[in-house]
Formats: structure tokens, sequence, C-alpha cells
DNA sequence: CCCAAGTGAGACATCAGTGTCTCAATAGCG
DNA sequence: CGCTATTGAGACACTGATGTCTCACTTGGG
């Protein structure tokens, strides 16, 4: 049954591991591999027979990340319809993604080694090109820079991921105040 | 001279290191105390001269930064004038103390103790009474809350000063990049 | 010019976190 | 009902960061 990586009530949930990880870590870095394991639900030994050390855990949570974020950018089909309906479809499907994500972004230690960030960089430049094409299509203003409004959704999505952790924000609004933030603004303008 | 805390010029410039640290800490959060020094430009011996330890870094890093956001929160004069207004001055405010609060924001781990945050919930009441002003003097969207927006403006800044450090966003772009996404998000507006 | 203050570099003991191991207990499966 | 696989708890040594110390050097003031 090992070989199936799960199906055996006993057997660790890799990814729900990495989830909550995912979420600890990216609130406080400084975590003990005993703090990690503790929050996951399992002892710290079971830990190390998953994820060999650390820095194993942490090459892990990026590949679930990038791989999983990518799975979302699939999902989104950023190509059809308006720029506008593709992000919102993004912001959706990035939502189950989020505590993941936030971790990515926060942990920008991972990028310094050498260029794993070839699997991220590809991610940007999907997100960047969205953005872009809204510009393109006259939908999206273009004195805000794709790269910046990649990084803003990048941003308020482990903002949100965060105050939704905290309470500060319902999770059900999770979509809509990213969404309407970063599509409208805070600003009230007269044609809305 | 050690009474006024400055003024000679072989003695560390406590503010430096600390901004140093910050923008060091809120990139890579397990730096080891050498690497802050280091960063800093000064020995491991003379850092711990000055903090403690990590901890007291840590501590004044958050007392620094609540201190220097009030000022800026004071500077601002978040009541007088639109609530757009206000914004766009504490957005230029901030900018100096950009590092310091992506820092604070992203330490989650500081307001697990106790209520050191109470110096940072009074902050944040202030921040989200002023997107309540601009609800309520119809200038701002009712449908995002006031304390999502206070949340966002936090990640915005600290995403763009990471951008700006990594040199995906200009420097002299940071203020207008914040506050035009903030206030009018991506979208083009026809009444724009 | 000399002295006090501050600094950097390094040595050192200490300690918390890590990684590996063993062992008893438990859950599923035949 | 055993058997096997997996787990949690604990013991253990080890590594790296930490905190403290000394000492030589430099700087600025008297």
């Amino acid at each position: 049954m090992s070989h199936l990586g799960y199906g055996c009530l006993m057997t660790v949930d890799r990814e729900q591991v990495l989830r909550t990880a995912a979420a600890l870590l990216s609130r406080k870095a400084t975590a003990t591999m005993d703090e990690v394991a503790r929050a996951a639900g399992i002892g710290r030994a079971t830990l190390h027979r998953h994820f060999a050390g650390r820095d194993a855990l942490v090459r892990a949570l990026e590949a679930l990340g990038i791989q999983e974020f990518e799975a979302a950018l699939d999902a989104a089909r950023l190509d059809d319809g308006t720029a506008e309906e593709a992000l919102r479809r993004l912001v959706a499907g990035v939502e189950p993604v989020a505590g993941l994500l936030a971790f990515l972004v926060t942990e920008n230690q991972l990028f310094e080694g050498d260029q794993m960030n070839e699997g991220w960089a590809r991610l940007d430049a999907r997100v960047a090109a969205l953005f872009r094409r809204g510009q393109e299509q006259g939908e999206f203003r273009i004195d805000l820079t794709p790269a910046w409004l990649t990084e803003a959704l990048y941003g308020l999505v482990g903002t949100c991921a965060w105050a939704v952790q905290d309470g500060r924000v319902a999770a059900k609004d999770f979509q809509y105040m990213i969404a309407e933030l970063l599509l409208g603004g805070a600003r009230r303008s007269v044609d809305r």
C-alpha cells in the first residue's frame, strides 16, 4: 500500500503535511522541525521518515507549490475570454494553493541557491503574459507594469490567505476581495 | 558621547543596522547573527554589544518599525482632505519604512507572545479608520472591508519593497505603483 | 600627544535543533 | 487471528548557532 502513497489510513497524508507546514513556516520561518511535526499532527520521527531533513522539506514545499500553481494556471485557461475573466478564474483556482504560494513568495531564500527558480520564472512569465494581454487589448491600464501586477497578485494572495487564517477576512470572501481590489481598486468609480 | 547615541563617527548607526537587518531578515528569516552583522557592515561582536541577542534584535526591529510607522501616520494627516489624498500621503511617507514594515508584517511570530501587538493594533486601527472614512464619504467602495484594505496596503507595501529590492520595480515608481493599484486597480475604467 | 571609547577578529563553552536509531504500540490485511 | 507495515516516543551523538570573553587596533577628544 505504501506504493500508492495514500489509501492506508495509518499512512501520513504527504500533501496535508506539506500544506500544514507551509501555513506554519510562512508565518514562523524559524519554526522547529518538531513544531512542524506537531502542527501536522504527526511525530518528529515520522516527519523525518518522509522528508530527509529541513532542506528536503522546503524543497518538497517548493516543488508542490510550483506544481499546484502551474495546475491552477492551466485550469484557469489564461488565454480564453477577457483578461479580467481569466484573472478571476486564476484567483479562484489559486485559493486552495494560497498557503503554499504565500510560503513560496515569502521564502525568497529558495531562489538564492542557483536556479530552481527556473520553474518559478516560467510561472511568473505566464502570469505577466496575462496582464500584458489585458493591456494590449485595452482592458487593463498600461501605467502599471505587468511585472508589478504579477507581484501584486502574489502579495495580495498571500496577504489574504494570512488575513483569512487570522480571522480578519471571511474565507468565503477570499476570491472576491482579491479580484475586486486587484481589478478595480478601492476607489469608487462613477461608472461602477 | 555615548549618551548621545550618535555623533561619534566610529559609533555604529543603530538605525542603519536595524534597517539592514530588517531588509535581510524579511527575505531570509533564518539568517545568522553573523550574516546580519556582515550585511550591516559590522562585526558580530559589535552587533552583540548593541543587541543582547537575536530576540533583542527582533524586539528592537519591532519597536523601531512601530515607532516609524506611527510617525508616518502622524505626518500623513489622515483626517485632512479627501481619503485618497490622505492615502497617497501615507504611501509616500511609508516608503522609507517599507523594509521595516515588510519585516513586521511577515514576522507574525512577534505577535504570538502576549500583546506587544497593542502598539500594532493601534496603528492598524488608524489605517482602517482612514479607509472607513473614505467609505463613509462615498469616496471608497463599501464592498471591500476596511480591515481587508488595511491588510492589502501592508501586503502591497511589503511586496513592492521586495520588488524594488530585486529590481523588478523601479524605486522611483514605488509610491505610484502602490497608490494607483490600491486606489484604482488594474482595470481601465472609461472615466479615467 | 595621550587617553578613553569603540570596534573587529578570534577563541571558547554552551546549547538548542538536527538527524539517526531503537522499541513498543497500533492499524490494516490476509 | 497472526503478520506486516507504519507510527510515536524517547535516547543519543553531532553539528552549527549563540553568547561571552579577550586582545589588538583605530578613532576622536582633551
